[in-house]
RNA sequence: GGGGAGAUACCAAAGCGGCCAACUGGGGCAGACUGUAAAUCUGCUGGCGAAUGCCUUCGUAGGUUCGAAUCCUGCUCUCCCCA
């Protein structure tokens, strides 16, 4: 599934291929988060088209309520229902335990929500999220995992990786012993836990290593913890996780978190930050970081990016994005949102060329330089 | 011509003797946002000051009162109804 073509002699950067049923993706790789079928505010054409992105994702316990798993499996999955045929990767549901704690229970069986729409009482499993996302049909799946937050005691942290890794092993034997219902494969990925806290780490990226399963990934990361602890979790599990298969970060993170990961060894990432930030008028440009609803962008007419990793970059300007963004015009967000994914996937893209020419460490400090100027 | 209602901060609009530098919206200014309960949320929005605070405000000019955006009188303006 996963081969390296090259890797960084100074650092742990690699640039590979993951191949999937719905086509090869090129690492390191940048999904847009897509959480209910669709990339709030962009259509699959400008997915395609103006932001080129190879792999989006989606979410089982969003899609599970709504629309269901019935109109999914009457629509053939969600690849058919939304008219997406890129690859497509779904989180099991592990994300909603940590974000909506205060309408949820755990106990070893599983989690049981109270619906977010309705309030109606719903149980997730390690293998009902199998289950449901054998419907959707992603080509990578997640395991059900508990997202701990930050801070958190360490016997809380231990508990919590312990229920994880119980889960995962439910997880892989209902994996096991079910097939793809849309004739593609699919891939399971389970998630390292334990919080900041260095020993659980190290168990736990035993634990998820020895499960043999065709990717990695790291969760409960950028939940609030600073940033340095984040990097130095990476470099402990990234010590433990096979390098021979992809590392997915969940859910991470600002261009500065990304291209500090990269060359920490990881290959896959996803965030809401380049879309809600972008709605909510935070622009990520090569020039720097901005806000567009400030007042010295009324009257700048300059392209939005004068680099401009979109069309739609270069074809606006400033001054009207901030017009549209402060006038509550739906194709501010959208504009916002193009440019700023279409910003993500062009730093992946060039992170990877970098680190394929030799020269990613050089181009990566002076790209965090960049980045962290406040406009 | 006759009768009535009203003038409050950028806009709208509460307040009707002290708890008022003045509720609340909107607008404006800034901030937050990391596997999306978010096109959402938070703060500020008369002046000066880091701050207890001080100064200038509720159409306008006077007055009553210990004290007035609030009560009284004149003036200016706006709106409504009838002829």
């Amino acid at each position: 599934m996963f081969t390296i073509e090259s890797r960084d002699k100074e650092s742990n950067a690699r640039a590979g291929m993951l191949r999937t049923p719905h086509g090869d993706i090129p690492t390191p790789i940048f999904m847009p988060v897509g959480t209910g079928g669709t990339v709030k505010g962009i259509l699959q054409r400008e997915l395609t088209e103006d932001i080129d992105a190879k792999i989006i994702l989606g979410n089982t316990y969003h899609l599970y309520l709504r629309p269901g798993t019935e109109i999914l499996k009457a629509a053939g999955g969600l690849h058919s229902f939304m008219s997406w045929d890129r690859p497509l990767l779904t989180d099991s549901g592990g994300y909603q335990v940590f974000s909506l704690s205060g309408n949820r229970k755990l106990n070893r069986e599983g989690a049981v929500f109270k619906s977010h729409i309705d309030g109606s009482k719903h149980v997730f499993t390690p293998e009902n999220t199998i289950d449901i996302q054998r419907v959707i049909g992603a080509d990578i799946i997640m395991a059900f995992d508990e997202c701990t937050p930050w801070p958190c005691e360490h016997s809380y942290a231990k508990k919590s990786v312990e229920l994880t890794h119980h889960w995962l092993d439910r997880a892989v034997t209902r994996f096991r012993e079910t097939e793809p219902l849309w004739g593609k494969e699919q891939y399971l990925f389970p998630i390292v836990q334990g919080g900041v806290f260095d020993d659980l780490r190290k168990i736990s990226a035993e634990k998820i290593a020895s499960a043999g399963l065709e990717g990695n990934a790291i969760g409960g990361l950028s939940v609030g913890e600073p940033a340095e602890e984040m990097y130095r979790i990476i470099e402990i599990v990234n010590m433990i996780l096979p390098g021979d298969k992809p590392r997915y970060l969940m859910g991470v993170g600002t261009p500065v978190n990304i291209l500090e990961a990269i060359e920490r060894g990881i290959d896959m990432f996803d965030c809401v930050m380049p879309t809600r930030n972008g709605r909510n008028g935070m622009l990520f440009t090569s020039e720097g970081t901005l806000n567009i609803r400030n007042r010295k962008w009324m009257d700048d007419f300059s392209p939005i990016d004068p680099e401009g990793p979109s069309a739609v970059s270069l074809f606006y300007s400033k001054a009207y994005l901030r017009h549209l963004v402060m006038a509550g015009e739906n194709l501010g967000a959208q504009i916002a949102s193009i440019h700023n994914l279409a910003f993500y996937l062009k730093l992946v893209d060039e992170a990877r060329k970098k680190i394929q020419e030799g020269n990613f460490r050089k181009w990566k400090e002076s790209m965090v330089k960049k980045l962290s100027e406040r406009l």
